[in-house]
Order: C-alpha cells, then sequence, then structure tokens
DNA sequence: GCTAACTGTGACAGCTGTGTATCACTTAAG
DNA sequence: CTTAAGTGATACACAGCTGTCACAGTTAGC
C-alpha cells in the first residue's frame, strides 16, 4: 500500500498521516473516480458528499482540484502498471497476456477514461498516460504483431482502439446479447474487438 | 438550406432572418462546433470569439447555452441523416454503403462525440443520437451482418464501437502508419476495423 | 435613401465553484 | 488519559459564466 504523506497546502512535511485521515483520502479517490466519471464537470462538493465527507476536508487532503486530478491519474496510471506486470508474469502467449491484462483493468473497475480526458491537456500526449504505461502498452501490442496476431503496425492507433473499446465494454449492459456471446466476459468481448479491429487473422483488402 | 426564424428569448415568429443573421447563426454553430470539441466546457465567450461575433449576439440568436447545444445536436443527426440516405441511395452491397457513409461522416468533419456525450444526459441514451439515426445505424449493420461481413448481434454494441472508432480515427495524424497502409483514408481504416472488431469473416474462438 | 433589423459595447445581477480561514468538537495514538 | 491530529460547520473573498438590458452605430433590403 502507498502512504500518503501530508501535503496540505502543497508542503510535503514527511510526516505520517493518521490512519483514519490516510483511509479518508482513498475514499476521496474512489468517489471522484465514480462520480467524475458520470460528470466530469462535478463539484468537489459533490465528491466530498458521495465520499462521506465535507467539501473542507477534500480540500486539507488535495491543495486544489487540480492536484486532486493529478492524484488521481497517477492512481490510475499506477493500476496500469501493476496490471501490466501481473499480465506478462508468467512467459504466457501474447494474446493470452493480453486477456490477463484486460481482465484485471475490468476487475480493477477503473473507470477507464474519466480523468484522463481531464488531464489531457497538461500531460500532452498519451491521452493521460504516463509514458511508462503507454510504452507497456507498446510492448504489448508488439509481441501480438511478432505472435501474427494482429497486423496494425502504429501504437497510437493500437492504444487508442485499445482504450476506446475498454470504455464502450465497461458501459455496456451486462444482459447485452453481444456480451452472452462472450460468455458473459467483458474482457473476452473487448479482446476479440481489439483483435479483429487491428486486422487480427488475415489482413483484409477492402 | 434550413431557414433559422426569429427565435430570440424563445418565441418564434415566424418571420425570416435578416441574410447577415442567418449566416452568423451557422457561423456560431460551426465555431461551436469546433470549440466544444476541444472543450466541452468552453464558454458562450469563446465560442463566439471564434465566430468572430460578441457574446451578446451569440445569446441572441441562441436563447440560452442550452439552446444551442440542442440546436447542435440536430444539426449533427441532421447530417447523419443525409449521410445514411445518401449512402444507401443505389442497391450497393453493404460493405460498399457502409464505405461510403463513412466517407461522408468524414467529408462532413463532424466533430462527432462532442455535444453527444454533453447531451446524452437529457436524451437519456442512444449516446445522443436521434432514435431515428440509431435506427438508420440499426439497420446498416443488419445489411452487413445479413451479408455476412459481421456476427454480432447488439445494436448499441456495433453503433458504439462504430462512434468510438470514428472518434480515434478522427484524431489520427495524417501520417500515421496505419493511416498510410490503408490508402490515407480514414474512412478506409474505420471500415476495415469496425467490421474486424464486430466479428467479420470467420467468428473466432478465443 | 429610408427604415427596420442587426451588431458591438458596456453594464448589471445572479449563480456556482474555488480556495482560505476560524472555531468547537471528536478521535486516533502514544 | 492526554495530546496532537483530524473533521464539521460556517463564513468570507474571489473569479468565471450566464442571462438580460439599454443605447449607439452599422448594414441589409425594399
Amino acid at each position: 500500500m502507498y502512504h500518503f504523506r501530508v501535503a496540505t497546502a502543497g508542503r510535503d512535511t514527511g510526516r505520517r498521516l493518521r490512519a483514519d485521515a490516510e483511509h479518508n483520502t482513498a475514499r476521496i479517490l474512489a468517489a471522484a473516480e465514480e462520480v467524475l466519471a458520470a460528470d466530469p464537470a462535478a463539484s468537489l462538493e459533490r465528491i466530498g458528499e458521495a465520499a462521506g465527507l465535507t467539501r473542507a476536508t477534500v480540500h486539507r487532503r488535495f491543495a486544489s482540484r487540480r492536484a486532486l486530478l493529478e492524484a488521481l491519474t497517477e492512481q490510475l496510471n499506477q493500476r496500469y502498471l501493476t496490471a501490466l506486470d501481473q499480465s506478462r508474469a508468467d512467459g504466457a502467449p501474447p494474446l493470452v497476456a493480453f486477456r490477463r491484462l484486460t481482465e484485471i483493468v475490468f476487475e480493477l473497475k477503473a473507470g477507464h477514461r474519466f480523468a484522463m480526458e481531464l488531464m489531457s491537456d497538461e500531460t500532452g500526449c498519451h491521452g493521460g498516460l504516463t509514458p511508462e504505461v503507454a510504452a507497456g502498452l507498446e510492448e504489448v501490442f508488439a509481441q501480438l504483431r511478432e505472435a501474427g496476431e494482429i497486423t496494425a503496425t502504429g501504437a497510437d492507433w493500437c492504444r487508442q482502439v485499445y482504450l476506446a473499446l475498454l470504455q464502450e465494454a465497461d458501459q455496456l449492459p451486462e444482459d447485452a446479447t453481444d456480451l452472452v456471446q462472450a460468455g458473459r466476459s467483458k474482457a473476452e468481448l473487448v479482446v476479440r474487438a481489439v483483435v479483429g479491429a487491428l486486422g487480427g487473422h488475415g489482413s483484409r483488402s477492402t
């Protein structure tokens, strides 16, 4: 677990937070994830309310709205990194690793795109993703390409298609017909769709 | 062409607008399309500025921000409708019609998703699309399915995948490798990706 | 050229969100 | 138990966007 440190007013004193305070920061981040996914322009008031806290407390844990968003994207990037690590732990074939990665991302229930697009202006590129995460994804697709699972060559295109389809599958109702056909597994649906979209199994000539 | 009528303060007097006024409303809509695509929370001030007009004028043509967004989505839905009509004009095979539809959408340079997600709360479903447009898209995919081009069965999934990939392709730089491989045609790239994503040419078993 | 229509400018009130600060109260941690 | 840390409640200043208005200047249309 990551231990937050006192950072009110932007100054990191190096002192440990009290247990309940650290717990509350986590609740705020979780609430922000949920609320901002529904409405990217939601106020800190609503986020605090969703976390069962006051707006003042939100401001104590995060000096500004911007700071909260940064912490949020950092958390999400961290999740992607661990998911990437876990997926390629053993020497499983690329497609299996890809499927595992997708499953983990869904389990983490990362409201996948909310903050990314909010921060995309600031980070400049990669749609809010850390360069490390982007590089990790690029490697995943490179291995899929070597294994002949896909034919698309552009890292940007592969990444964006993957993130977009993750997003769409996430919003799909549980009883969607396509989802049932894929064994009720959103990960399975996404894997098939992404591989197909990126030219899987036989490049087509229009 | 559609002739706007005097609607300041929400009242439609039935009187025709002066030519320059009508021209300006179009400029506002175009500017709004561009500005809101970059920043969905952009102020009317910035939209007016982009249109070379004052905020007051924006308010004269559209009684409220909400009214502007409604007009914007209506315009976009209208474009999709005409695109659907043109694509299935002659009895061309479904895949050809689909390709044509995608080309037209790209030509119209509809910043495809901006306002849709803004209005999605109000319209309730279909991601901001008119029921007619949604139905038209559903028919397109139904014919693709009959022709054996795709295997996915859910209308929602097909539509969302299509719109998502349109969006991603639209943001792709002109010199992307995948785009070059597809003959520098974003429409071509989208058609291949969508057909692949929706199970085109042989259903796969994981 | 005349007139009605349209625009620009500037000003105003109202609302919402942000960020800060203070004070009393509660609670975790030694 | 004692203390330092954390929270809730409240108030305040500030900024930005919205919506409306009035007035003067400009322009399209007959």
